[in-house]
DNA sequence: TTCTATGTGTGGCTTTAGCCACACATAAGG
DNA sequence: CCTTATGTGTGGCTAAAGCCACACATAGAA
């Protein structure tokens, strides 16, 4: 899976919430903001990645995401992983659990969370 | 905090666990490699942009990272956050508890981690 | 049918990341 | 003192990221 540059990256965040849409609706939505010459640029990228497909209708090609946010959530954890953690995901979760400090109520959540999943196993 | 690229990150890793080096010694702990001349181009970016320090000892110089771990983990997973669960750090760990299959031990040692947390509040 | 607003394609620009060759400097050992 | 192994500084290269101007195309309204 090949990987995704910043700009790239808040493009298909768009698209994973947006289901299809044109060039001129994908810009609006952009966090960061971009012309719509330098965005079509990036869509003809991602479509080269294989991140995106295309459909015309009307005068306009509608895009959608092709890889999956949650493919790309995993790869990037991955990398962080790597850095930080010795590439395991517990003790990446152990420095999440001491670093961004949690409400109570985050932790309560989160404890329930992870009551499910040992059940369901 | 000016943000890393891939291959300074790589550098970073190193200094946080090497404390003072030289760039040859640096230069073999790179995961991912690099040559001597590239590597010390790096370490000049990372001067200037504030993420290490260094000092002359002898006929070369040693360097430091002068930016936290921590901070730099913070700031990536907050970046992470906005892309997958709008901004929630909390979120952004469900989603982890969803995805990356956990063993029952990952399971048990986080819901331990998560009750200290609550206990210390 | 003609016009116009909306899209597209193309070519090319600037900046940054990443890398390296080569000439110069110098600590430290003989 | 002289040599040499080890570092450094400089200048510059290529590829990729990110962006945009402008000419051409055409759906759909008038």
């Amino acid at each position: 899976m090949t990987s995704l540059t910043k700009k790239e990256l808040e493009i298909m965040k768009v698209l994973w919430e947006g289901s299809e849409l044109k060039p001129a609706e994908i810009q609006e939505l952009v966090p960061g903001g971009v012309g719509n010459a330098a965005l079509r640029s990036l869509l003809l990228v991602l479509l080269e990645k294989g991140h995106v497909q295309r459909e015309k209708r009307g005068k306009a090609f509608y895009y959608r995401a092709t890889t999956s946010r949650a493919g790309v959530f995993h790869s990037m954890i991955r990398q962080i992983a790597n850095v930080f953690s010795g590439g395991s995901p517990r003790r990446l979760m152990a420095q999440l659990v001491e670093n961004e400090d949690l409400s109570a109520e985050d932790v309560k959540e989160l404890k329930r969370l992870l009551s499910d999943k040992e059940v369901e196993k």
